[in-house]
RNA sequence: GAGUCUGUAGCUCAGCUGGAUAGAGCAACGGCCUUCUAAGCCGUGGGUCGGGGGUUCGAAUCCCUUCAGGCUCGCCA
C-alpha cells in the first residue's frame, strides 16, 4: 500500500501544480504543532523568496483548489504561509480497512512483484568459544536481531551470522590448562572454569608490572598449541572439537533465551582454507605488498581527512589477524549466498577496521561494485556512574547473570500487582520471562544505535512510562477485551469479515483519542519503511509507545464491551484489532512477545 | 598531536534533509479505581537546546569558532 505521507504529498503536489507553481514545494509533513493541524505544508513560503510574492497569498491559492478534496477536512492556509491540513475521518476509515484486509499490514517490500529479494548478510554476535557471553555482546545481539527481524519484514531475505571466534589463542590457553591438570575429559562447568584460570595465568604480573616468568612460559606453550592446532593437530583438533561441542550447545542455549537466533553459526575456523589462496592472489595482483615484515594493503583515499594507515592482512610471524578473517569469510559468502549487501553490527570502536577492511573487500574485487557494505556501529553500555557496566564487584557481569537479575526484578513487581489466586507462580515466573526480555531489549533499542546509552536497571524494570512493560501491558489490556468480546459472540458472528470503511468509520471519528490512534495507525507502513532506511530500531520504539499512549488514552475515555450501539462497539473492536496487530508486529520485529496476561 | 562522536529540564532520552509556543519518561506536587488489568489515566511546576559568531523572513537543526567529555590512531579482537 502507498504510505498516507506519499498519497498527501502526491494531492498537495498537484494542487501546487494546477496553482501554476512548481509542484516539487508541494511536500508535507506532520504537524509539529498537533494542536493546530494533523499534517502540514511549508512549501508557500520557501517559494515565495524565489517568486517574490507573498507566501500567504501562495498558500491561498492551493488551498483553493484543494478545496472538494475529500482526503482532506480542513486545508488552510494560516500566517505567514503555513498550510495546515486534517485528514477526512472517511478517508483515513478506509486506509485503516486497506490495512486491515491486507496480510502486511500494507508494508511496501523492497522488492516489487516478481523481483528477487535482495540478499543481506548481518554479521552480528561475535560470541568467542569457551568464554561465556557477557553483557559486551548484548547490544550486538539484540540490535543485530532487530535489524535482520526489520529486514526480513521489509521483504529481504536475511541470513544472520554469529561469525564465532573460534580459532584464536583462547583455544590453546585451554589446551595447556588441561595438560597442566592432567586432565583429558572434561564438560561445560569444567571448560567455565578452565578459561577464566588459564587466561589469569597468562597475564599473570610481578610487582614490576610486567608479566612473570612463570606467565611468559605459559603464553608461549599456548601460542604454540594455537598454532599447532592451526596447523592440523590431531591431538589439539580433539580437544577442540570437544571445546566447540560444549560452548556452541551452551551459546546457542544463550541466544535463545534472548529471542536471538543465527541462520550461520560459521566461525573463523570455517575460513582459514581461503587465507592462503586469497593472500596470493592479492600479492600477484600487487595489491599487497611487504612493509616492515607484514603484508599490507594501501587504503588512503585523497577525500580523507586524516591519513590512514594501510591495512596489515598478514602478520609479520606470518599468522593471520581481524582483517586477513573478516576478508576470508567474505570470500567464501560470496561463493555460498552471492549476497547483494552486508551489514556489520559491532561496536562502534572498531569503526576504523571496518573502513579498512571493506576499502580492502572492494580494492580487491572481493565484492561487486553494487553491493554495499555497512558498518553499523553501536555505543557502549555504561552503568549509572556514566561508566562501562560493571559487576559491584568491578569484574564483567555475564549476560546470563543479567538476565536472571532482571527476571527476578519482574517477578517480584508481579507478585506485587497480581495475588497467586490471579496468576500461578509457575505462571508469575513465565511471565516474568517475557516481561524482562522486553524490558532488557526495549531499554536497550529505544536508545539510538550509535550512542552510548546508561543501563539502569532501577529504571528499566521500575514498568513506569516509556519501557517496554509498558508497550506489553497495553497488549495484553487489548487482548484482554477482543478476548471478552470473542466470548459474547457466537462463533459466526465472530468470523473474521474483513472489517470494511464502513465498520471502521465510527471508531475513527468518535473522539480526538480515537481520531490520534488512528493517525497514528495509518502511519505503519511510512514508520517501518524509515527505520530500515536507516537503520533505526528506535524510531520503531517512538512509535508503539505513542500508539501505546493513544490507546490507553482512548481506552480510559472509552467504554468499549458495554457500548450499547453495536455498530460502535464493533468499530471500536476493529480499531483495537488493528492496534494489537501493528503492535504485536512492531514488537516482533524488536525482537520479543507479549503475554497472555501480565 | 590528529581524527571522530557527544553536549537539549534535577536524572534518562527523543527531536537535527531549517518552520509556528523545543517534546516524552523518571523524580516533585494535585486529582481519578463498587464499572473492559491503576504496571493505567488527567493535570501543575520545571529549559538562555555547552558558549560565541554567521547564513536566513525563520536556527536545537546548516556554516565557522570556542569550551567540556568519550572513543580511536599498522602487526589484539
Amino acid at each position: 500500500m502507498e504510505k498516507t505521507v506519499d498519497i498527501l504529498n502526491a494531492k498537495m503536489s498537484a494542487a501546487f501544480e494546477k496553482a501554476g507553481l512548481d509542484k516539487s514545494y508541494g511536500r508535507v509533513n506532520l504537524s509539529n504543532r498537533p494542536d493546530l493541524c494533523e499534517y502540514q505544508c511549508n512549501g508557500a513560503m520557501a517559494l515565495a523568496k524565489i517568486m517574490h510574492k507573498k507566501p500567504i497569498e501562495i498558500a491561498e491559492s492551493v488551498v483553493e483548489i484543494l478545496k472538494g478534496e475529500p482526503a482532506f477536512k480542513k486545508a488552510e492556509a494560516v500566517m505567514p504561509g503555513f498550510i495546515n491540513l486534517d485528514i477526512s475521518e472517511d478517508f483515513l476509515a478506509g486506509y485503516l480497512a486497506d490495512m486491515d484486509s491486507n496480510e502486511g499490514l500494507g508494508l511496501e517490500p523492497v522488492a516489487k512483484d516478481g523481483e528477487k529479494a535482495p540478499v543481506i548478510i548481518v554479521d552480528y554476535g561475535g560470541a568467542n568459544v569457551a568464554k561465556p557471553l557477557h553483557v559486551g555482546h548484548l547490544r550486538s545481539a539484540v540490535i543485530g536481531e532487530s535489524i535482520k527481524r526489520l529486514g526480513a519484514r521489509m521483504g529481504n531475505k536475511m541470513i544472520g551470522d554469529v561469525h564465532l571466534g573460534d580459532w584464536g589463542l583462547q583455544m590453546g590457553l585451554i589446551i595447556e590448562e588441561l595438560k597442566d591438570r592432567d586432565q583429558t575429559e572434561f564438560d561445560l562447568s569444567d571448560l567455565e572454569e578452565i578459561y577464566p584460570a588459564a587466561s589469569a595465568k597468562s597475564k599473570e604480573k610481578g610487582e614490576d608490572g610486567k608479566l612473570t616468568e612463570r606467565a611468559e612460559k605459559f603464553k608461549e606453550r599456548a601460542l604454540k598449541a594455537t598454532e599447532k592446532l592451526q596447523s592440523g593437530d590431531p591431538e589439539c583438533t580433539k580437544i577442540w572439537k570437544r571445546i566447540m561441542e560444549l560452548s556452541l550447545a551452551d551459546l546457542k542455549k544463550n541466544y535463545d533465551s534472548l529471542n536471538v537466533s543465527f541462520e550461520l553459526w560459521k566461525g573463523e575456523s570455517d575460513v582459514q582454507k581461503y587465507i592462503p589462496d586469497m593472500l596470493k592472489d592479492f600479492e600477484d595482483r600487487g595489491i599487497a605488498y611487504e612493509s616492515q615484515g607484514a603484508l599490507v594493503v594501501d587504503i588512503a583515499e585523497e577525500t580523507d581527512t586524516k591519513e590512514l594507515p594501510p591495512c596489515i592482512v598478514r602478520k609479520s610471524d606470518g599468522a593471520s589477524l581481524y582483517a586477513t578473517t573478516d576478508l576470508a569469510t567474505m570470500v567464501e559468502r560470496e561463493l555460498l549466498y552471492k549476497p547483494d549487501a552486508y551489514i556489520y553490527i559491532a561496536d562502534q570502536r572498531q569503526s576504523l577496521h571496518y573502513t579498512s577492511f571493506f576499502r580492502v573487500a572492494r580494492k580487491a574485487g572481493i565484492v561487486r561494485d553494487d553491493e554495499s557494505l555497512t558498518f553499523l556501529g553501536f555505543g557502549t553500555m555504561n552503568g549509572k556512574d556514566g561508566k562501562p557496566f560493571k559487576t559491584r564487584e568491578g569484574g564483567v557481569l555475564r549476560l546470563s547473570a543479567l538476565v536472571n537479575e532482571i527476571n527476578e526484578k519482574v517477578y517480584e513487581k508481579i507478585r506485587e500487582n497480581r495475588s497467586t489466586d490471579e496468576i500461578s507462580d509457575e505462571e508469575a515466573k513465565s511471565i516474568a520471562e517475557t516481561v524482562g526480555l522486553a524490558a532488557l531489549k526495549y531499554g536497550d533499542l529505544s536508545n539510538q544505535a550509535s550512542k552510548d546509552y546508561i543501563f539502569d536497571i532501577d529504571r528499566f524494570t521500575s514498568f513506569e512510562g516509556n519501557t517496554g512493560p509498558y508497550i506489553l501491558y497495553s497488549i495484553v489490556r487489548i487482548s484482554s477485551i477482543l478476548k471478552k468480546y470473542a466470548e459474547g459472540t457466537s462463533a459466526s458472528e465472530s468470523a473474521s469479515v474483513p472489517e470494511s470503511r464502513e465498520t471502521f468509520a465510527a471508531g475513527v471519528s468518535e473522539s480526538k483519542a480515537s481520531k490520534a490512534l488512528s493517525l497514528l495507525l495509518s502511519r505503519y507502513n511510512e514508520v517501518i519503511s524509515l527505520a530500515w532506511k536507516e537503520l533505526a530500531p528506535h524510531k520503531i520504539c517512538q512509535y508503539i509507545y505513542e500508539i501505546s499512549d493513544a490507546f490507553n488514552s482512548f481506552y480510559h475515555e472509552t467504554k468499549i464491551l458495554s457500548e450499547e450501539d453495536e455498530e460502535k462497539k464493533r468499530s471500536y473492536i476493529a480499531l483495537l484489532s488493528l492496534t494489537r496487530k501493528v503492535l504485536t508486529d512492531c514488537i516482533d520485529i524488536l525482537g520479543f512477545k507479549a503475554p497472555e496476561k501480565m
